[in-house]
DNA sequence: TTAATTTTGATCAAAAATAATCAATACTGA
DNA sequence: TCAGTATTGATTATTTTTGATCAAAATTAA
């Protein structure tokens, strides 16, 4: 086996396995250890991998990422509500993921899946890159480099050229009264051309963010389908009183 | 069998194939090992393989190699002929920028400057997404993963949306009798709506693939408002005579 | 901290693959 | 037809790759 067919296998067995030994790898590929140090050294200076004391890393792609580990507050719980939100995708569906943190971690949970994905997000993107099963459209317009993200009219106009079985969205606030709310105008309007778009809206939302309001008021509560969060509460009791389906994870 | 026979069965054979040896390559096509390696050599160096120690493989796993420093070729010449091109840029120009390695290389020579870079490439969104000074947009479509590159009908209407003082492309092929070629009708696709909307369309092809020819034939020679190249020749000299005004980088 | 263990990088020889050279053959165009 | 060119396969010298060995460096345990 040549180099190329080995980085080519070396790489694919990371992003599976997140970290490996140099054994580990010698073992897959059927090579001396000296092979696989000589290997992952080169590699690694392409910068696909990052190279540690005994073996590699999966290097994420840092460019374009960046922003999901910061968002490391609660992030068992946003996993969970992205497995329970995945857990409603089919194969075959198209589905428009907005950018935000815990729509993000849906993807983990979205790689085994044939599917068709249509977001606006550079992490999700980067992600879900290399998964053959799944195709993406990425929405286009002006890049919000702080956000990862691309904002603006033409990517409003971009989302009304389709439409998509549902739709996964974040929001910054959310109430009985105000409905949903955001921090940001340019956010806001991406997620409203989500909704206006989607057969079903699913709404990720964990506690910390019901009963409370943020800057832009921007969609009623009737827009969503299900909001899924992470525990119950009188807060949110009175969004079931409104008439929202609720799924609380785990 | 001659050279194009042989070319036309071991790529269809790499396709099915993912990786062959030298021998099995020989044995396929009845030819010997010196045959095959001349083969080998010559169609890695037209970008359609990927040339391997003992062997070739197929090229879809530059997906993994995230592609700009490809077979490195020739990448000084490609450095030289990138930094001609950067040099026609000014602060304050709004400029298209094309996939592919030659264009890619402009990047580095971009980032001191105030511009605002509309492209469909996604490692050029990554090499510029961190300088402040540019502002990027994001051309939105269906992503090729091979590519690293937004193509398809959306792209070209996004295109369609904008005007741009200058448009920096690349092609497979150019010659004095076929005017622009390129492999694949999706990339052609988009770099003629670069060409449309532009004010200034500047071509980025090294000496080698002048006076060759490729698949699709996509604009004539003059969409090119200069040809931006690294060395002279009598084939330069034939588009010259057709009116194509040349730049010889350093 | 020091001692024990692991990992590494360098070096080297064997094996494999390649590029270069050359003669034989096939093709080209006058 | 025939000279000139291009292509092919064989041979050989060079280069690349590989696995093994071992001292140095890094990590871990005490």
């Amino acid at each position: 086996m040549n180099f190329q067919e080995r980085k080519k296998k070396i790489l694919a067995a990371l992003d599976q396995a997140e970290s490996l030994s140099v054994f580990e790898l010698a073992e897959i590929l059927v090579a001396s250890p000296a092979t696989i140090r000589r290997d992952l050294g080169d590699i690694a200076e392409e910068g696909l991998l990052l190279r540690t004391h005994g073996g590699a890393m999966k290097m994420e792609n840092q460019v374009l990422t960046g922003f999901q580990e910061k968002s490391g507050v609660n992030n068992s719980t946003k996993e969970r509500i992205a497995e329970n939100a995945a857990s409603c995708v089919q194969d075959g569906d198209i589905i428009f993921l907005d950018c935000g943190s815990t729509v993000f971690q849906m993807c983990r949970f979205l790689k085994k899946k044939s599917i068709r994905v249509i977001t606006n997000s550079l992490p999700i993107l980067a992600e879900l890159i290399d998964v053959p099963s799944i195709q993406i459209n990425l929405i286009g317009g002006e890049l919000n480099k702080a956000r990862k993200a691309i904002h603006g009219e033409k990517a409003v106009q971009h989302i009304n050229g389709y439409h998509a079985h549902k739709a996964f969205i974040g929001v910054d606030g959310l109430s009985a009264e105000n409905g949903l709310t955001a921090h940001s105008e340019h956010e806001s309007t991406i997620t409203t051309a989500f909704i206006r778009n989607a057969g079903q809206v699913m709404l990720l939302c964990d506690a910390s963010k019901i009963g409370k309001d943020s800057y832009v008021k921007f969609a009623e509560l009737s827009a969503i389908h299900t909001l899924i969060t992470d525990s119950d509460s009188e807060k949110v009791d009175a969004l079931r009183q409104q008439g929202v389906n609720v799924e609380v994870a785990e």
